[in-house]
DNA sequence: TTGTACGCGTTATCAA
DNA sequence: TTGATAACGCGTACAA
C-alpha cells in the first residue's frame, strides 16, 4: 500500500487539507506548519497519486502525438522537436502510432473522449469530415503539424514555394528535362502536401516556357523502393531525363540507390534533389529543400500551449518556410 | 460534462451495478439486460472514463519507456519495436527522454512512485546502487534492454562475441594495425556495453598473436563528430591503421566522413566495421555487426506482460546474437 | 489559518 | 441476476 495524503496529515498532526494547500501551495498556510508538513512528506516520501489527482481536477498532464509511422525519418525528426520541447514542460508524451487505416480510425474516435490526454499533436495527417466534428465537439486542443485543415491550428511548410525553388534551381542549371517523383495522395494517409508540390513544380516548368512531359512525372510509395522503381522507370524513356526532384529525401535516396546500380555517376550524369531535409540527406549530401522539421515540432508543443492556457483561441495557420540546400548531388548537365 | 455511468443506468432503467458488469463483461446478466444496455451506451455514446476507472483496479493501461536520447539512430530502431509490439496489446506508450543526468534521475525518483505506468521498459540504461532498490521496492515490473542488471530481466546481445567476430574477420582479410573506436563509459549513461566490446576485441587480437597498440585505441563520445575525430588521430600516427572498428555505426560514418575529406577510398585506403546494424547502414552499405534493435524492442515488450501475468517471475538474462555483416565498407588491406 | 465533508466516475462487495 | 453502497486518493468549498 503506497502512503497517502492521510497518512502525511496524521503523521504531521494536521488535516488533509493542509497538506493538500502545501503540496499545490495554493493558499495560505502558516510558515511553521508548511515546514513541518514538507518535513514529514520528505520523510514518508510522498508522492501525490497523479490518478486520484486528474479525477478532480481533470489535467493528466499528458500530450498525445497521433503520428504516422513513427519510425519514418521525417517523423522521427519532428518527435525530436516534440520530446526537446516537451521535456522542458512537466507534461508526458503519449505516442500514437498510425500504421493502418484501422489504428487511424480507433485514435481519432478514442482519443477525444478518454480524457486521458490534455492536448493532441496530429502530423502529417488531416481529420476528415467524420473526425473533424468529433474532434471540435470534444474541445480537446488540437494542432496540426505538417497537415492543413482550417478547423485547427496548422504548422505548415510552403510547399507549393519549396518545390518550385528546387525545379527552378535545376532548370537553371542548364536542366530541361526534369523527372518528378511525387508520393501517393490517396489511401489512409492523405499526404496532400503532394499536390502543393505538384503545383510549384509546373509553376517553375511554366515560368522557364518548358513543355510539360507527362512521362516524366510519376507518382509512387513515399519510401526508398518507390523512389528506386521510379528512377528505373525514367531513366528507360528514350529520352531520359537529366535530373529527377523527389517529393522525399527518403525517395531521393531510391533515386540515388537506382543510379548507383544502373551505373551512373550523381550529379555528373544525373542530378538528384530532395524534399524535407532530414539527417540523412545531410550525411549523404543530398541536395534538398529543407524544412524545419525539429522547429515544427516544437512550435508545435508551444502552439498547443497556447490553446491550453486559452481554449477559445481561434485557429491559425502557421506557414514556415522551406531552405533549398544545393549539396553534392545537383549539377549542371553534362550535354554531349 | 461527459456522459457518466448512472446516465446509462438511469435511461436504461437498472442500477450502475448492471452498467458495469455489462461494459466489463465479468459476472452474469441476463441477455435481454445486456442488449437493453448495450443499445442505451449506443445510443448515448458512451466510453467509461479510464482514470475514474484506474482509480479503483489500479490498471493503466500504460507502459512507460525510459531512453536516452529517443531520436538517436539506435533508439529508434528499438522504439520501432517497442510500437510494434504495444500496437497489438491495448496498450499504450509514453516515452521518458532521457537527455542529461537531471532528467534520469528524475524519471527514475518519479516513476516508481507516480503509479501512472503499469510497467517500464528501461534502453541502454542500467539503474545504479540507489535506484535500483526503489524500482525493487516499488515492485513496478520492469526490463531491460540493451543494458544488464541481476535484478531485472535483460535484454541484451553478446557485445563481446559481436566486437570479436568484428576484429577477427579483419585480421583474417590481413589487417594487422587496426583502430578501435570504442565509446565512453561514464557519465550520465553508463553505457556499459563498451566494456565488453573492448574485451572482445583483445581477445580477437589475443588469438592473432597480435601485439596492442595502446595508440590504436581511442575512446570518443557515441556520435559521428567522436568518430571523425578519433579518426583524423588516427590517421595522423606515423603507422596510420588500414582499417577502424568502431563500436557504433554513427562513430563509423564519423570515420567515413573523415577518410572523404582526407580523400582516401573505402575500403581500399581504409576498411571501416561499425556496430548496431542501424538502417542507414544499409544504405550506406556499412560492414557492421548487427544487433535486432527492433526484436529487442519487441522482445522487450514480450518479457514486461510475462511479468506482468506473473509479477513473481524471477529475472531472466537472455542473450541475442549478434550478425556480422560485411558490406562494401571493408576489404584486404593495400599492402604497398 | 485550519479541519471536515463532499464529490470526481468507476469497480467490488454484499444483501436481496 | 440485480441494486445500493463503500471504497480508490485527492482537491476544495465551507465552517470553525
Amino acid at each position: 500500500m503506497a502512503i497517502t495524503i492521510y497518512d502525511v496529515a496524521r503523521t504531521a498532526g494536521v488535516g488533509i487539507g493542509t497538506v493538500s494547500r502545501v503540496i499545490n501551495n495554493n493558499a495560505a498556510v502558516k510558515e511553521t506548519t508548511r515546514e513541518k508538513v514538507l518535513k514529514v512528506i520528505a520523510e514518508l516520501n510522498y508522492v501525490p497519486d497523479p490518478i486520484a489527482r486528474t479525477m478532480i481536477t481533470r489535467r493528466t498532464r499528458v500530450l498525445g502525438v497521433l503520428i504516422p509511422f513513427v519510425t519514418r525519418a521525417f517523423s522521427v525528426e519532428v518527435l525530436r522537436g516534440l520530446v526537446n520541447a516537451i521535456s522542458m514542460l512537466d507534461y508526458e508524451l503519449v505516442i500514437y502510432n498510425v500504421e493502418d487505416n484501422e489504428k487511424r480510425s480507433k485514435y481519432f474516435n478514442l482519443l477525444p473522449m478518454h480524457r486521458r490526454v490534455e492536448g493532441l499533436i496530429i502530423v502529417s495527417l488531416m481529420p476528415d469530415e467524420e473526425e473533424t466534428p468529433n474532434l471540435l465537439k470534444s474541445g480537446l486542443p488540437t494542432v496540426l503539424v505538417d497537415a492543413y485543415s482550417p478547423f485547427f491550428t496548422s504548422l505548415v511548410v510552403n510547399n507549393l514555394e519549396g518545390a518550385h525553388q528546387a525545379v527552378k534551381s535545376l532548370i537553371q542549371k542548364g536542366h530541361r528535362r526534369i523527372g518528378f517523383i511525387n508520393g501517393v495522395t490517396e489511401g489512409t494517409f492523405k499526404f496532400n502536401q503532394a499536390n502543393d508540390r505538384l503545383i510549384g513544380v509546373h509553376r517553375a516548368f511554366g515560368e522557364a516556357g518548358i513543355v510539360y512531359d507527362p512521362q516524366l512525372m510519376l507518382i509512387t510509395e513515399w519510401d526508398r523502393a518507390g523512389g528506386r522503381a521510379a528512377t528505373e522507370q525514367l531513366l528507360k524513356l528514350p529520352e531520359p531525363p537529366t535530373a529527377i526532384f523527389a517529393a522525399s529525401d527518403i525517395q531521393a535516396i531510391g533515386v540515388l540507390e537506382a543510379a548507383r546500380r544502373l551505373n551512373l555517376n550523381v550529379p555528373e550524369d544525373l542530378s538528384v534533389i530532395g524534399f524535407d531535409g532530414i539527417e540523412l540527406s545531410e550525411i549523404l549530401e543530398l541536395s534538398t529543400v529543407q524544412q524545419p522539421l525539429q522547429q515544427m515540432g516544437e512550435l508545435g508543443i508551444a502552439k498547443l500551449m497556447e490553446i491550453l492556457a486559452n481554449p477559445n483561441k481561434p485557429p491559425e495557420l502557421i506557414r514556415l518556410d522551406t531552405v533549398l540546400l544545393e549539396r553534392r548531388t545537383t549539377a549542371a548537365p553534362n550535354l554531349t
